[in-house]
DNA sequence: TAAATATCCGACCCATCAGTCGGATAATGA
DNA sequence: TCATTATCCGACTGATGGGTCGGATATTTA
């Protein structure tokens, strides 16, 4: 059997990438270490090379999910300036990856995350911090949306003082529906319920 | 040591209501039978005279959760017949128990069984009908709020082709809501959050 | 080419915990 | 009172899985 000896963080990597994958599909709990080695194509023990314990590998898994999903919420706000449109734009993008298929990791891993944020005694117990910046990182890209929004004179300058608890609301509603959906055994039409909420709010929300 | 014989649908509801307790402050797989039958005091063995295993402890615990939780729902209904105002109560009764002091069983263990019935091998994998008749009681609740207000006259006509859209986005925004805001360390004023949309809100349901 | 170092892993240990078993104790009924 | 039955549980088993250890294999350095 030859062993192929790779450059330390590349391997990290890999593992994190793997761990992604396990802990997506079965969960924290469920997901074994040695099926994570497995899946990385190594042994149990290596495992312990890169990562100290099974709660910091879990973190770095979700490290891992969550820059992939910042980078695509990002790569919204460079494809148009119309805030109406970006907020269509990264609903569509949250529903993605929701349907039938259920391809997406990242969705997956997300939904373990709360569930372990929601947990007495979950991984991020100790953490909480680790679980807030993630939510504030997302609640604020929604705020710049609309703060934008009003400045470029597309959005009543009401708007900007209810900025924050509309973010809220907004992210709050599209965790909702996805979880919901998964629940509901994919009966929900994600894209009518995201249309008819944003046919009624964008009159309210733009400047005439 | 005395020991205390009991009528046993009795026990079986105590050994319920227990589980009800440690599923939700731990989640499913880190309370264990022992610590249960601990909490119902008695011991571990006895819990298996009245539940096959684990699995079925906890379904009897979420039905146990669930009925509670559907009875409040139901006296909202007898409270006020104004379908704006129900609505408001409901959101009102979901929020209640999410402050700083999570002292709501139910809530908490709404968040455990959404989670189990997320995961690819969760208690519901193999009884998926079991968490969509929880959410589909859920939604028809909302629907007859609206379809009823709509026949009383007091809701847009529209609205009766919409209610089952209406009351999916309904619910999930507030599922969202309770979670973000265990996730955000209770720093969500959820009050305001609820007045700001169903302030939007009304006027676009009401009939004038 | 030979020591020093980095990377890898099979085999093991041990704690936890779901579920079983055989019998003890209390209630019931004749 | 004395079976018969219902209720209870301590002690055990077996499986799972996180984490450790000692050494093997590869790479680097001198």
């Amino acid at each position: 059997m030859d062993v192929t000896t790779i450059r330390k963080s590349t391997r990290a990597r890999e593992i994190a990438l793997a761990a992604l994958q396990l802990f997506a599909r079965k969960g924290y709990s469920a997901a074994s270490i040695e099926e994570i080695s497995t899946e990385a194509g190594i042994g149990k023990s290596t495992v312990y090379e890169y990562y100290r314990n099974k709660k910091e590998l879990f973190l770095a898994a979700v490290t891992e999910g969550a820059e992939q999903w910042f980078s695509d919420l990002d790569a919204i706000g460079r494809e148009t300036d119309d805030p109406i449109e970006r907020l269509q734009r990264i609903a569509a993008l949250y529903i993605q990856g929701h349907g039938p298929e259920q391809t997406d990791l990242k969705s997956k891993l997300f939904y373990e995350v709360v569930s372990q944020a929601l947990l007495e005694n979950g991984v991020f117990f100790d953490r909480p911090h680790l679980i807030l910046n993630l939510y504030q990182r997302q609640i604020r890209t929604i705020v710049n949306v609309l703060l934008e929004g009003v400045s470029s004179g597309r959005l009543r300058p009401e708007i900007a003082s209810y900025s924050e608890r509309i973010a809220i609301n907004f992210m709050a509603w599209l965790d909702g529906l996805v979880i919901h959906n998964r629940v509901a055994g994919d009966q929900i039409d994600l894209r009518a319920q995201i249309d008819l909420v944003l046919a009624q709010a964008a009159p309210l929300m733009g400047k005439n």
